[in-house]
RNA sequence: GCGCCCAUCGUCUAGCGGUCCAGGACGUCGCCCUUUCACGGCGAAAACACGGGUUCGAUUCCCGUUGGGCGCGCCA
């Protein structure tokens, strides 16, 4: 195989770019750059009830938050239906396509008598040798495939393996509707032999269609690419994804804060995988990626391994890109917290210091958002219901005796550790009982990053003033709200 | 109904006849670290769907059963 590999990813624009498809792009971008090969986009968009403008954009957005970059021009394959028509033409002049006039009406009561009798729901022929000049007045014929009907069809599948069907099995697919437009067969296959596409990655619910399709390129006298269909993605219960989990478009997970990269790192390990190796960088799983090790059975998604790799991915980006992520993220998440859709500088400035705190502890960009609350929340502060109970009557007097302690150190982690352990041996407390209230009057959560670097990213009279708040003293500093 | 595909821990998977009383990862549960939560470290529980073959020997090969999926449109 020393010819160069083309790729396509070919999605039909009548919704979002759901997960699945999102995987597929995946892979056929990973199996173009792998071989330095090329990975065209074309846009099916043939059912003209069905594709809508809104679809293309997030499709193609979808792609590019993804990372996932195409060559060459986006090929609309509605703008080539005259090509396709004029191949549908070329088959009947040789006898390999024939006029079908059989109504709708006739065809669906066709399949319901063949379901009624236990047949297969197929069409019967009826005008494969049947004289046009025959035709009822009035209709407007179809076109189809005039199939062989003996012997079996074959398709060696890059996954699969070889997978035959006998020809029988298969019947007289539409090539050209009435109204003179091409059908997904007979246009994915033009459309592929044109573009010189080498290698055909889709979902496998299209390896029936590998047989039909190889009945068209047979019937044009074209050889078929290569396929390899990779298993579907099924949801948590090993149902079809729907709507229900994971069925949502790709920026439904932009949203949900998932990184670009840890979502592609998801994705590849669904159904390929590379000895134990679980962490590939773009380079590695370019380098590493075959159809060979891509399984044949549907895996199931489960957002927990997503998280984990997303958490793993957070704390290895830098602290810049995850303020910006995270401001790009503003204009879904910010409205419901009280932000605007962008960072006040201050904001800024004390996230970026705060960042490699609050990165250890998220698993995803919205995680990461709402644990530095505490750093724009309005004076005063409030507290949640576990930060509440730590801070009782002991706590207070406690607060309120460290606190001119704190007022005399030098704002920075150790001076300020010192101090907080300096005074909780001389009162005879666990650190604990010091450093919890401390925690929940200056976050307003039982829970945070390393108290003492909360205290230095809030500076000295912010720090001093949540703690004045909660010990129940006159509050001296005022509290500043930044947002 | 017919055709095709699939079947290892809860999940993603390694395994391509003996190296497997089955390995890794996520999740779960312990312990350690520790001012909290995470991170990190250590450890534990957890699987070859079932039945027949083939073979000296099957998780690995073949057949069947069961279960699941996909397809069977003038949708893609």
């Amino acid at each position: 195989m020393s010819d160069r590999i083309v790729t396509r990813f070919a999605p039909s624009p009548t919704g979002f770019l759901h997960i699945g498809g999102a995987r597929t792009a995946l892979f056929n971008w990973l199996y173009a750059r792998r071989t330095g090969g090329t990975m065209l986009l074309r846009i099916e968009d043939t059912d003209r009830e069905r594709s809508t403008e809104p679809a293309i954009e997030a499709i193609l957005d979808g792609l590019r938050w993804l990372g996932l970059d195409w060559d060459g021009d986006v090929v609309f394959q509605y703008a080539r239906a005259a090509r396709h028509r004029e191949a549908a033409e070329s088959l009947l002049a040789s006898g390999r396509a024939y006029r079908c006039f059989a109504t709708p009406q006739e065809l669906e009561e066709m399949r319901d008598t063949a379901r009624r009798e236990g047949r297969a729901p197929r069409y019967d022929g009826r005008w494969r040798d049947r004289d046009p000049a025959e035709a009822p007045a009035g209709v407007k014929p179809v076109i189809r495939l005039r199939a062989r009907q003996e012997g079996e069809t074959a398709v060696e599948d890059g996954v699969q393996g070889r997978v035959t069907w006998q020809n029988k099995d298969l019947d007289d697919l539409v090539l050209l509707r009435s109204d003179g437009n091409p059908t997904y067969m007979l246009a994915v296959v033009v459309d592929d032999h044109d573009m010189a596409i080498t290698d055909v990655i889709r979902g496998d619910d299209h390896l029936t269609n590998a047989a039909r399709q190889t009945q068209i390129y047979d019937a044009f006298g074209w050889s078929a690419p290569r396929f390899a269909h990779i298993p579907l993605i099924h949801g948590p219960d090993g149902a079809k994804l729907s709507k229900r989990h994971g069925a949502l478009g790709i920026e439904a997970y932009r949203d949900l804060g998932y990184l670009p990269a840890a979502l592609r790192n998801y994705l590849v390990r669904l159904g390929w995988s590379h000895g134990d190796q679980e962490i590939f960088s773009d380079e590695e799983m370019v380098a590493a990626f075959d159809l060979g090790s891509v399984g044949r059975s549907a895996a199931r998604f489960d957002f927990a391994k997503l998280e984990n790799l997303n958490g793993h991915y957070m704390r290895a980006a830098s602290d810049e890109e995850l303020v910006d992520r995270i401001e790009g993220l503003l204009p879904v998440l910010g409205p419901s917290r009280g932000l605007g859709t962008t960072f006040p500088a201050v904001v800024r400035a004390r996230l970026l210091v705060a960042m490699p705190g609050l990165k250890e502890r998220a698993k995803t960009l919205v995680d990461l958002l709402d644990s530095a609350y505490y750093l724009w929340a309005p004076g005063p502060l409030a507290l949640d219901a576990k930060a509440a109970s730590l801070v009782d009557d002991a706590a207070r007097d406690r607060l309120a005796a460290l606190r001119p302690r704190l007022d005399a150190v030098a704002w920075e982690p150790a001076a300020i550790e010192a101090a907080v352990r300096g005074f909780a041996d001389e009162v005879g407390a666990k650190l604990g009982q010091v450093a919890q209230p401390l925690r929940a009057s200056l976050t307003g959560r039982a829970t945070s990053p390393g108290l003492f670097d909360v205290m230095v990213v809030l500076g000295r009279d912010e720090s001093l003033a949540r703690i004045d708040a909660q010990a129940g003293r006159p509050v001296i500093a005022a509290s500043q709200p930044v947002a």
